[in-house]
DNA sequence: CTAGTATTCAAACGTTCGTTTGAAAGGTCG
DNA sequence: CGACCTTTCAAACGAACGTTTGAATACTAG
């Protein structure tokens, strides 16, 4: 033994989900076939439904890899925010404490980390049905307590009218993910190919927090 | 003749855009087969390939036939906001009218308007390179027109910050339009199945309008 | 070494895909 | 009517899909 190269645990399985991150953010789910996958990973054809049970497994799986500490870390910034003060928290800090995750995993270029925020973004609207549930399922304890924090902070605030604005929030910031090599709509919009992750977080806070904090209209046109 | 139903000219093309429509956004494009969409628009199998030449071209036609009248009206409510005045537009009247086009569509349930708005909505991130090619060559007129509208509105914001809010602004609004029966990751979300779209339209506008006019940050921590 | 389990592999399975074909049917106009 | 062009139709094409199989190989424990 001595100095041949340790094997991994689960390599098989990680270079599948690697090459899966890669293959289905490029092309979706179901423009990837599983002939090119298991080429990619430099595994047989037989290694995806051996490991994983099927390609829809695979799917889940690669989501729940990669979405389970990224909320994990979302509720732990939140919480570290929270510790020894009774008060509400400022809007624009929970939003940044939302954001800040996904920006770091978009920063990771050489890991998998990039591919899974951008193919992420475009999930949301993913037209598969189980996907989304699993998404939903995934997302939905994080969303609880982030939607009790901006409760919190803006009492003020009609609970419909937060919902539909926190709905606006993780627009913005699904698209901005997901679209960050997509088609450019905007002339002169030329992405550096390398987001400076830190400036961009100032950017879409900033939006955020002031789309979140809009002032509030007398909705007396034909709201209940 | 006489009480015999006159027969469009264009019928069964007509019948195979509804029907994809309405296929394409609840599974996608890939996740719809020439089989059931011609079956669902009564037409038989070889219809798509006499009429349009292939699948793709039908996806290309199917976006120009509502996109280009869309577009259109965009920028018509833009002229009109602009005629008998010089000064600049207030930016909230400029947001109003890009969103107000979509928002119509969305509340045609019974043609295919609604479908084909939900449909443009997750096709923003759609994988498929030549279909995000031509969405954007589509947009692209009216893109540069509400941008040199908005450059006019907003003379003291830097050019780059502006590009990057219409940036989240468009984010905002594919999203909305496209989740509007996705996944509810916010709990308490219950979309009342048929919106109505003048209060999303309040809504959306005044979010987006203080996301646009946020407070520039003194951007001294890594910019150029 | 041997027995037993876990993994890899080449090959094939049956199905579904988008597209093509050539004949039949419909419509128009001299 | 009869010639001509357009549209519809049933059937089939080859290719690609996700998955399964059973033998071969690698690994681990007794």
């Amino acid at each position: 033994m001595s100095l041949r190269a340790i094997k991994p645990p689960h390599e098989t399985r990680t270079r599948i989900l690697d090459a899966a991150e890669e293959l289905f953010m490029l092309h979706g789910f179901e423009g990837t076939s599983m002939r090119v996958l298991t080429a990619k990973a430099g595994v047989n054809l037989a290694a995806v439904n051996y490991h994983f049970g099927s390609k829809d497994a695979l799917i889940e799986a690669l989501f729940r890899r990669r979405l389970d500490p990224m909320n994990a870390e979302r509720i732990r910034e939140l919480d570290q925010l929270q510790t020894g003060t009774k008060k509400a928290l400022a809007p624009e800090a929970i939003i940044r404490a939302f954001v800040r995750p996904s920006l770091t995993y978009l920063e990771d270029a050489r890991g998998g980390g990039r591919n899974f925020i951008r193919l992420l973004g475009r999930t949301y609207s993913e037209p598969n049905k189980p996907i989304r549930v699993l998404i939903g399922q995934l997302y939905a304890p994080t969303m609880e307590r982030y939607k009790a924090a901006l409760e919190l902070a803006l009492p003020q605030m009609p609970r419909d009218e937060l919902v539909w604005r926190m709905h606006f929030m993780f627009g913005t910031l699904a698209y901005t993910l997901a679209a960050t090599d997509t088609v450019q709509l905007i002339a002169g919009c030329k992405p550096e190919d390398r987001y400076d992750a830190r400036l961009l977080e100032d950017r879409l806070t900033a939006f955020l927090a002031a789309g979140l904090q809009a002032p509030l209209k007398q909705t007396v046109r034909k709201a209940a």
